[in-house]
RNA sequence: GGCCCCGUCGUCUAGUGGUCUAGGACGCCGGCCUCUCAAGCCGGUAACGCCGGUUCGAAUCCGGUCGGGGCUGCCA
């Protein structure tokens, strides 16, 4: 049996971190197994479906690394794989079940409904909407096509369970006395999700439905609705949710958790994938850091974990420095450089100079642009940090330090960070001053931070008359 | 309230009856290195929710309990 597995977004926002990982769970599964990959979007709410939003699902999965095999923009053999589309046979399905009297026409109106649910669990049982139908199909047709307002429910029996074995929770059960009759058809006429999407996945015949534990609850809907029509069940996985730091479902209230945001703080695809998989799966063993390759060579989806993650970056962080370090030099600077905006030749020159000493300090991309900022700042523009001016350019070791060094530096012959290095600790020798005192008002001179790549070697990128420019300048700060 | 799921360091996890005085990673703390900051290296902190049972032996199996979560909609 070949793999075929879905993923299947609603274009109501961009796409979301949680989806994004079950994006990937249904990858690596797909995959590993050499199996069929898809995604669909779900857009059957009209009025929250956006086709900006597809685009942006599409690009999220994309800049993930997720490629799929059938769905939006790629094709395949089952249409446009937008739910929109479908309409007419989702209508279909609906037809066959009320002919077949598996399904039933329901003219109750919600506030009979909630009555009956609120009488229901008064009574002490499951609040249960059940046994709507009027037993008449042909006088709820004609009503229906007298415009009465009414829903469509699926007849669910009072007695029986629903059994299946979920991949990574084991035999469930769920006992048909508190299963509802639920709505396959609103009465705006539109398809539920689980109408939509049972449909879908029996017509595209999905192998393996692995999604979110959220919908354990539903399986048995959808099992009795596969069964309804006639099809073969898929085999169900439901992976744990995705917590925010406060134990919830992971939502909008914690912060901006897209896949845009992720995008736009500067974490490299292949470090958020990293991280991701890591969120409810391991190889096993230690293995933390791996590749693409690797995780789909790995990948088992009885191996994923029953309980829920917490969706906490610091880890992320951390993995992301470790890719970023692990980058070619000239790959650093091409993913750093459209972050710079318009720079001229020499300053071009001097950012490529000093790049791999900004790379090994860079855990997220934007932090790179501020580690190189000094060196597109004009001379008299650098702005000194409040906190390292009162610690290195207050002191009495302060203009010893500026001054020997600006000595040292009017000596040096060809401009090379060498050059530089040997000038600089022949002055530190001749002024019986430590590194840590003689050089750190240097770097705040140059910076105007006590904290910068290494001193040497972006004075060699700024150049020797920025450098020295700038040391003046400061010195003669220091008596305002 | 009802139904269901889950429970190992702060966080992500390894662990499927003995090799666990519970391993790794992140974080945090300390040290080394050092021109600052990082990186790197070394060391430290910290967990099997609780109670019973099964067993010669339980983080691993069973029951209960407590705790957390999900669903309970004409959202998905």
């Amino acid at each position: 049996m070949t793999v075929r597995v879905r993923i299947a977004p609603s274009p109501t926002g961009s796409l979301h971190v949680g989806n994004a990982r079950a994006g990937l769970f249904n990858w690596l599964f797909a995959r590993h197994h050499g199996g069929t990959f898809i995604l669909r979007i779900d857009d059957t709410d009209a009025e929250r479906s956006d086709e900006r939003h597809v685009a942006e699902i599409i690009d999220a999965y994309r800049w993930l690394g997720l490629d799929w095999d059938e769905g939006i923009e790629v094709g395949g053999p089952h249409g446009t794989y937008r739910q929109s589309d479908r309409l007419d046979r989702y209508a279909e399905v609906v037809d066959d079940l009320l002919a077949r009297g598996l399904a039933y026409r329901d003219f109750r109106t919600p506030d009979e409904l909630d009555e009956l649910r609120r009488a229901a669990q008064a009574a002490g049982g499951p609040p249960r909407v059940s046994g709507g139908a009027s037993g008449d199909p042909d006088a709820d047709a004609a009503r229906a096509a007298f415009g009465d307002p009414h829903t469509i429910r699926l007849a669910v029996p009072d007695r029986g369970e629903v059994v299946f074995e979920d991949v990574i929770r084991g035999t469930m059960r769920f006992d048909l006395a508190n299963e509802d009759d639920f709505v396959l058809v609103r009465s705006s006429g539109l398809p539920t999700y689980h109408l939509a999407s049972t449909v879908d996945d029996v017509d595209y015949a999905i192998t393996h439905v692995v999604r979110g534990e959220d919908l354990l609850s539903s399986t048995p809907k959808h099992l009795l609705l596969t069964r309804a029509m006639g099809a073969a069940e898929p085999i169900y996985a439901h992976m744990p949710l995705l917590f925010g730091p406060d134990g919830k479902k992971l939502s909008k209230r914690h912060g901006d958790t897209s896949m845009a945001a992720f995008m736009d703080a500067g974490y490299l695809p292949e470090a958020v994938f990293n991280f991701m998989c890591l969120l409810g799966w391991s190889p096993g063993g230690d293995r933390e850091v791996f590749t693409r390759d690797e995780a789909v060579a790995a990948f088992d989806l009885a191996d994923v974990q029953r309980n829920a993650a917490v969706f906490d970056t610091t880890k992320l962080d951390w993995l992301n420095g470790e890719y970023i370090r692990a980058l070619d030099a000239d790959d650093f600077v091409a993913r750093v450089r459209p972050l710079l905006g318009d720079l001229d030749p020499a300053d071009e020159a001097a950012f490529v100079e000093l790049a791999p000493l900004v790379q090994e300090r860079t855990k997220k991309l934007p932090e790179a642009t501020e580690q190189v900022a000094f060196l597109f700042t004009a001379d008299d523009a650098i702005a000194f940090d409040e906190g390292s001016w009162q610690k290195q350019m207050t002191k009495d070791f302060t203009r010893p330090a500026l001054e020997g060094g600006i000595a040292a530096l009017e000596g040096v012959g060809e401009w090379t960070t060498e050059a530089i290095d040997a000038a600089l600790r022949a002055n530190l020798e001749a002024q019986g001053l430590n590194p840590r005192k003689g050089l750190q008002p240097l770097r705040v001179a140059l910076t105007g931070s006590a904290v910068s790549p290494p001193l040497f070697e972006s004075m060699a990128a700024l150049g020797r008359e920025s450098t020295l420019t700038r040391l003046r300048r400061a010195l003669a700060l220091l008596d305002d």
